[in-house]
DNA sequence: GTGAAAGCGCTAACAA
DNA sequence: TTGTTAGCGCTTTCAC
């Protein structure tokens, strides 16, 4: 009484559940797909062994001879920073609600050797799609590399041939807010890039385009980091130009960075100086002054990504574009010149 | 002449490779996984028609046969948030060096059927071990519900038998935090709290054990949510309390709104009340006055958790514990009262 | 050092 | 609706 059907101590397989169902390891199968029909008496049979034996499908014969599988990849060249996990969270949630599971890949460097073990770690996995973030260099390299052979898409704020993509139309929003800017009667508007992706970046490109439009001077592109401290150092440069009146930052933990610079060499913000950023990190609306920025929805990136991706999977003309138009939040920080 | 070996459009396989190397099938898998030892002369055909086909060896029939994988899952009820986003960081650095991959499996609420659903998707797959962040009852759930028949790693704030664990000692940072602050002049401290996984929880665990060491007036316990503007009314509604002049919050977010509230209430900190945080967010050093708060490695709780699970892995007499004391991290939100 | 044979756990194709 | 047969692409015996 109460021997376990099976082979002890290992994981029960689809023949034990068969046996113990006294039915064809077929059924077990049909039972589990629901691909096909199988009486009532059956199925139930079927279910209560499975139950009885705690069985779980191995994943992976499944994916061996199906040649289907419910993983996606992700490729980043991060996944801590505010953008690159608010995205991946979005991926995740809309892979959730479909049944996906996701794998993470990072890439740290556009380096030959690292994007190739990158990408061929991906290329191992037998896999539903890949979502590649095209955030950064890194980001680009490992989209380069990547053989097409399976569904794509690249999630990134510029647009371009080839790939499907989600866009967040970064250019548009960037030339909304300096044109605001210049609206409010600066003068011109002074730029902190951070680290851009490849030559174009949409969010430079968008304020050179509103400058050029309003006939204002294009000062000098200034370069931070991802790290915020290194605003500060910036900040403090831009302070001691009484020129400037308007700071549009890559980001806004740069423009974090910019302000307390600016606040060390003694002026304010926004009264001698106006300073917005780009993305709405959780933070901006707490700041002091609270930040105008721009409101980049990632989450709902990462979401329009995976839609694609599911289109792309199951429709040959699938849409391969998405894109959206982020809106300006309004806030403290900026404010008309004195 | 040119035409490809292997069948068409089709991916190549390991006998695609044996075929155009002229060695049998396992050779090939020889070279592959270099377990045993290949002639020079045949590793050279080998290599060559493995470049010459680009083949990769498929993931998911080396799992099935070999029953072994690269592949470790991550169990966590959030992504993007910085604790959480960090860890998953660490985890995957540690991983990557070995040569591991990481999949993420999210549980969004304690909820039976999302706990199920999260504990089936990581049990059906072959997996070298699995990484639980049991930062909040999610993630106590799905521990709870997880088979303990593969190699398995606990990542939280406080110790619990069973699963071998990596922790940062919270309780001992808070304990040190708030005896500082006691230390100061401050007659007791005031403890704003973020949603906790248990009934113990660290933080509050070490606030309170300072203060009954001190024998210093334990205040009740204030409640925020993970949403910084959630501690904007709670810093009123102190701000508005002549007792209170120091104020301890379960993380820098929520410290942030604690201040904001104060300001907003018309009192200064850390002339009229101190405040300090909780994790060393990056911002925190940023912020006005800079945040007295908590260095969390997060980052380096992720590799220790890694570690430990290799170990696990290998070794039947593997550490099953880890803890680090976090260190403070002194700056000028902290004074003591006038 | 190398190859032949077996089979991992499942689904696909077919026949009944 | 159900069972039989075949085989996914690899690694693992086991001879030689």
């Amino acid at each position: 009484m109460g021997r376990t059907v099976g082979r002890e101590g290992k994981n029960p397989t689809i023949s034990d559940v068969a046996e113990l169902a006294g039915v064809s390891v077929p059924t077990v199968s049909r039972v589990l797909t629901g691909a096909a029909k199988v009486s009532a008496a059956k199925r139930e049979q079927v279910e209560a062994a499975i139950a009885e034996l705690n069985f779980r499908p191995s994943a992976a014969a499944r994916v061996l001879v199906s040649r289907k599988s419910r993983t996606i990849a992700v490729i980043a060249g991060n996944t801590s920073r505010y953008g690159y996990a608010e995205t991946i969270r979005g991926i995740e949630i809309a892979a959730r609600a479909e049944g996906y599971t996701v794998m993470i890949t990072v890439v740290e460097s556009a380096d030959e050797d690292e994007v190739n073990r990158a990408v061929e770690a991906v290329e191992m996995q037998t896999l539903a799609g890949v979502v590649v973030l095209k955030f950064d260099p890194p980001g680009v390299a490992a989209l380069n590399r990547l053989g097409t052979d399976r569904p794509l898409v690249a999630l990134s704020g510029t647009r371009e041939a080839g790939v499907p993509q989600a866009v967040l139309d970064e250019a548009a929003a960037a030339e909304e807010l300096t044109a605001y800017l210049l609206g409010l009667g600066h003068r011109t508007v002074h730029h902190v890039r951070v680290p851009p992706s490849r030559r174009v970046d949409g969010r430079t490109t968008g304020w050179k385009r509103a400058l050029r439009k309003a006939d204002a001077p294009v000062p000098p592109v200034l370069d931070a980091t991802w790290e915020p401290l290194s605003g500060v150092p910036i900040g403090r440069a831009l302070a001691a130009d009484p020129e400037v009146t308007a700071v549009f930052c890559g980001n806004d933990e740069i423009a974090m960075g910019v302000m307390r610079g600016i606040a060390e060499a003694g002026r304010r913000v926004p009264e001698d100086i106006s300073v917005v950023g780009f993305d709405d990190h959780p933070l901006a609306e707490l700041w002091s002054p609270p930040l105008t920025t721009v409101e980049q929805d990632f989450a709902g990136l990462g979401q329009r990504g995976f839609a694609l991706l599911l289109e792309s999977m199951n429709d040959e003309n699938a849409r391969r574009y998405s894109s959206e138009r982020p809106r300006i939040a309004f806030r403290a920080s900026a404010a008309p010149p004195r």
